[in-house]
DNA sequence: CTGTATCCAACGGGATACTG
DNA sequence: CAGTATCCCGTTGGATACAG
């Protein structure tokens, strides 16, 4: 049966509300800090190396503007040498299960989607 | 109760199941082209009215890539003037539900989200 | 350890004009 | 009607160096 009547939230407003969302979260990192963050309270360096390939630059940004946002806490420890943890908010925590309905649907549909994608270039 | 057991979906394979649909949905358009063909079968013109501030360029890419991942179908009827229809794959509609997830916790936090901006915003 | 500052290349996407 | 082709600008994000 169709959703039709229900995708209203996502066309609702011209597309504003998702649009919204897409603006904060659908960057290459914030998804991933989001993830990491579930463990509960990480500190700056352990957030760097659990996850691969990003940049001091990249996830000072995720996280300012996670901490922007609500989505994240941030904790200064007054100590030497300086110790700085990352939390999720409540908010950021509630973010958690529409990220992995998306990462299952991910899991599920991608094979398929890449061999869809190569059957594509292959007859052109 | 911490989900943190589950969010290796998220991060697994340092990120690229994520990052996998991350490329292909974050974009600016295409969420709103899915949820606007739940409807069943649109043209594209009808698609273009329906998306406000689309344009055609941006319009017929998104289809491209949709139809190229599998997720839309489109069908040419031999008519003048010619008359071109889209409509969701069975693996299209499957995107629907983790979309709607989003969009409603987007409708939920949305507001304390810019809330939590403006004052971070206001006090520096 | 936890950042900031600067430079730069790549890409997304808007405006506009043209076509079968 | 349903696209394609071109131009062009703003943003994202990587590399690197520097700092409290």
């Amino acid at each position: 049966m169709s959703e039709y009547r229900h995708t209203c939230m996502i066309r609702g407003d011209g597309g504003r509300v998702i649009r919204a969302i897409l603006d904060r979260i659908c960057n290459k990192w914030t998804l991933l800090v989001v993830a990491t963050l579930d463990q509960g309270s990480v500190r700056f360096t352990d957030l760097q190396r659990q996850i691969p390939g990003i940049s001091q630059r990249m996830l000072t940004l995720t996280l300012r503007n996670l901490e922007r946002d609500g989505l994240v806490s941030r904790t200064v420890h007054a100590e030497v040498p300086p110790r700085v943890e990352y939390a999720l908010t409540p908010t950021g925590k509630s973010l958690i299960p529409p990220a992995l309905a998306l990462a299952g649907w991910a899991t599920e549909h991608v094979p398929h989607i890449e061999a869809s994608r190569e059957a594509y270039e292959a007859k052109g």
